[in-house]
DNA sequence: TATTAACATGAATCCAACG
DNA sequence: ACGTTGGATTCATGTTAAT
């Protein structure tokens, strides 16, 4: 049996507060919280509206809450959001934040400079995130989470095993990959609009749960939403308290809280979805100096092209001059609808043709 | 050919600078580098002569300052060379910098203050990091790199279509999966042992100058180390200048430079985006015949519209009376916010509904 | 009912050249 | 400098409609 101690016998458990977030921890119990985890509000800067290439407009968070007139203004809420979360954290206890580039960065700072230590930095790598519609930077495909204890001295709990039988019995990386929350699991208003912009997938947070609680842990989130922090929390058996000043937030958590069943023993055995051969560009044997920009490739009727910097092939034929990935010059060559480059092209190695696929297994076997 | 400008010609381009690379930036023209790729060093090791403001000595049972000391040095030493490095950039320049979590949210938060404008943080996920052997925390498999422009207005170089193609025709994303330096490209020094600590990949600085940079442009390296940053750039055919403290680095980066060759003119040439391709007036197809005045042109969704002779349309729909160019009138008739026009229309040819793109196109070829 | 195609959408600091 | 206009730009996944 777990001990309960007093203090945490006055804990609002399992329950949302409402209010802002500072004032309501500052009136919880001092050092009565295991975790912590925060989605804060990110603070984006969007300038005008967002159109995908079929002129579909892209819905926006330009909610209130994001609003922030500085730099200066963000970095002082932080300050203080922290702050009164340090002091709600039992000695050993830790806290997660997520964010992306826009806050990420000073949300990082701003815990160092409290006295918080980092664990590591943990990147959520999103398998179906929103495309750059424009073409004008990366796909920003990941966000960031930061995992740090409240002090350098804190023992604080990592169930290093969980995660690695978690992880096809391999250890835990810092880098986890899951997909965005949508489908059944994105919660819906009245109107079938999003409840919430933001909302967090389960597997992320079931994930930050088994690795660093126990059972009957307290999960405090500050920015509860619509309460996933929560919902997991009741899944795995763990305590939570949430706090939430909207109140449309508030009433589709309770709903969806009201809807979840802790989890049996066995019903934790999480089963692993099989791994793919994971997808190998051509442009990766360059940058990786596999192969040169200006090497010769050739083609089963002797046709020779030559890899350039980005990977892709120029070669020239009866048919005219060709250029453009390994598949598209190898069909183009043969005058076919497709052709499959990595088969198709060989290069050549002490005077003897290898097939390209060759160096793709050898990346492969190195995954 | 590429112009070069009275300030460029005075650089030290493709050298190693020897020295504090401060004093060496601030010895720099100003607006004079179009790239700066820097690893910061992060562990000063400050710990053992530290003082306080006044003089006195840290104590070291107080952990809390020391840690905030040392986090405020660190800060200080970061917002310095920062500083530098933005007065030497190019107004269209831009940086990036790499790190892990123990110091790379307050490269971030300075990079901001500073007046960079971040335009991507990309994850370097490594395929192959070391293990974390006491269990105790998740495996480090990643570190961090911020991309970002001199300022919020700056027009920054981003060969979209490049990386693109690097990637097997999908967009490149946030986050890249490269190996760590092993093997015959790792350094080793005279006794065998690795030449740097954290010699990175020419696997990542490949991704980040062809993605980045133009063929001519300028690099700058104020942490060059061995000297990856100037082997890359030497090979894809841009400029470095490298600043470096220590000689053992710089000696081995020399002998490594002399090594590198430069990829030829033509290897180095890489996807164009379609905007470089000369533009061409609707009216022109008119003026040419291609299509005559009076001649009607289809929608997808059969709407009609008539050329007329200045190369404006005119069409009808529910939505009203419409007259403008095919991309105003296109836009106008499916009450969206733009339209290509070029895509967008059709005309008959043999009773085909045939792109009047496919018209652009012809006149392109003959140029 | 089964299969296929069309449609919808996600934490986004998302244009450039010309006059 | 600033306003106007041409015209370029998307990936994975889940849901709904159509055949």
């Amino acid at each position: 049996m777990r001990k309960t101690s007093t203090q945490a016998a006055k804990l609002p458990l399992n329950t949302i507060l409402q209010g802002d977030c500072i004032a309501q921890m500052n009136a919880l119990p001092e050092g009565s919280v295991d975790l912590i985890f925060a989605d804060p509000p990110y603070n984006l800067q969007l300038k005008g509206d967002l159109h995908r290439p079929d002129n579909s407009k892209v819905d926006a968070v330009d909610d209130a809450w994001d609003q922030f007139s500085s730099f200066a203004v963000y970095d002082k809420f932080t300050r203080e959001w922290l702050k009164a979360a340090r002091r709600v954290l039992k000695p050993d206890g830790a806290i997660w934040v997520i964010g992306s580039y826009h806050n990420i960065f000073r949300v990082g700072a701003a815990l160092q400079d409290a006295g918080y230590w980092i664990l590591n930095d943990v990147i959520w790598r999103k398998s179906n995130p929103m495309p750059n519609f424009r073409g004008k930077r990366l796909t920003n495909a990941h966000e960031t989470m930061i995992w740090a204890s409240k002090s350098e001295k804190a023992k604080y709990t990592f169930n290093y095993e969980a995660l690695k039988a978690l992880n096809e019995d391999v250890q835990m990386r810092s880098d986890w990959v899951l997909p965005i929350c949508t489908g059944h699991e994105r919660l819906k208003d009245a109107k079938g609009a999003k409840a919430h912009p933001t909302q967090k997938p389960e597997s992320l947070l079931h994930r930050v749960l088994i690795g660093t609680t126990k059972p009957g842990d307290v999960v405090l989130d500050p920015f509860f939403g619509t309460g996933t922090t929560g919902a997991v929390a009741k899944m795995l058996g763990r305590n939570f308290i949430g706090i939430e000043r909207e109140d449309a937030y508030i009433e589709v958590a309770r709903a969806r809280l009201a809807r979840v069943r802790k989890l049996d023993e066995a019903d934790l055995q999480v089963t692993q979805p099989k791994r793919s051969q994971p997808r190998v560009p051509f442009g990766q044997l360059v940058e990786r100096g596999m192969l040169r920009p200006g090497e010769k490739l050739y083609s089963p009727r002797g046709d020779v092209a030559k890899v350039r910097a980005d990977g892709t092939l120029a070669a020239s034929n009866a048919r005219g001059d060709h250029h453009g990935s390994i598949h598209q010059v190898g069909a183009a060559l043969e005058g076919a609808p497709s052709c499959n480059g990595w088969t198709y092209w060989t290069f050549r190695r002490e005077g003897k043709p290898v097939p390209i696929d060759y160096l793709r297994q050898q990346i492969r076997s190195e995954l």
